[in-house]
DNA sequence: TGTACGATTGCGAAAATTTGCAATTGATAA
DNA sequence: TTATCAATTGCAAATTTTCGCAATCGTACA
């Protein structure tokens, strides 16, 4: 379940950080925020610009960056795509397989297990609540064995030609 | 250390994903090699261009790619910026601190340790050898407690223009 | 409220990255 | 060695992403 939007927590955080909370950046995060979980630059891009055709895409690759930057919204590398969500209390991290593409969520206490021994040993405070895991899943596994052959590895999966609607004709 | 090239062991898998060894790719491999860790594409095509002016960008970015999709080499995503080197059988993991951009290494045991509870739990295994993981280093803990202000965060750190030789005037 | 200042936006231009395609060239088997 | 065939390359074009800058517009404060 994403963070519900308006989110006044989130408001505060932004003006604390010292940012105005402008008409598009409230859009952008309502975006974000109503996509859930993993929302390309696409998607955001579409739904920004369907509700305000006026705001460009500059606009919101600036915005998707500064918010990641300050982690109001987490930023994912998956699959050679890159996907945005709103941040939350809770992390929660993927297992991807690399042949079938399935998720497997892992529970958060595991990972946090992890970053608390590195704090202990190293003092240092892990801040991701988000990560993906790349490997291979039990069902693959027990087809193919642990090594990635050749042919088992996919095409990227985000859809190829974004072709935006230009403004003028 | 960067694992040694030529590598006939890298050859061989080469081989047996059924790739050809084109000279190009021979080349990039080598580059990758030896600039060692955390090779941005900028660095790697340059070294590559100087070497062999012919070799398109296109070529660089396209076996990047490939090498990643098969881990022959291994790109991450740093601080707004992707860089790549071999994979290696050892892994090795970083701490990034989002302020001062310290570096701490983690010994691959302990991040080992994770994933083979997660191998146990689930059946997942995963593959990378190489994870980044941002937070707050001692130091800048020390100076300023765990949250993230305002003005702690740095603009990207890799180097805004490239621009590259154009071959005609 | 009204004013002032600096953050933010939109635009167009520049730069980076990806793609289509014809030509080239490794690798295999005769 | 030579012929064959599909993988790979280089180029140019298409697309995506970033950047510079003048004009706006939130916010803070009088």
């Amino acid at each position: 379940m994403p963070i519900p939007y308006p989110n006044p927590k989130l408001e505060r955080r932004i003006r604390n950080l010292g940012f105005r909370l402008t008409p598009q950046r409230d859009l952008i995060l309502r975006v974000v925020a109503g996509r859930g979980e993993h929302a390309t630059f696409d998607e955001i891009y579409d739904d920004v610009h369907q509700a305000a055709p006026h705001i460009s895409p500059a606009t919101v690759y600036r915005n998707l960056e500064t918010f990641s930057r300050y982690r109001l919204i987490h930023g994912n590398e998956v699959a050679g795509g890159k996907v945005y969500e709103l941040a939350r209390e809770e992390g929660h991290h993927h297992l991807i397989c690399h042949k079938c593409w399935g998720e497997i969520k892992v529970p958060d206490a595991q990972v946090r297990k992890l970053f608390k021994q590195l704090d202990k040993q190293t003092g240092f405070l892990v801040l991701g609540e988000h990560f993906v895991f790349m490997g291979i899943c039990p069902d693959c596994r027990r087809e193919e064995g642990d090594s990635l052959g050749r042919f088992s590895v996919y095409p990227k999966f985000s859809v190829k030609s974004k072709k935006r609607n230009k403004k003028h004709e």
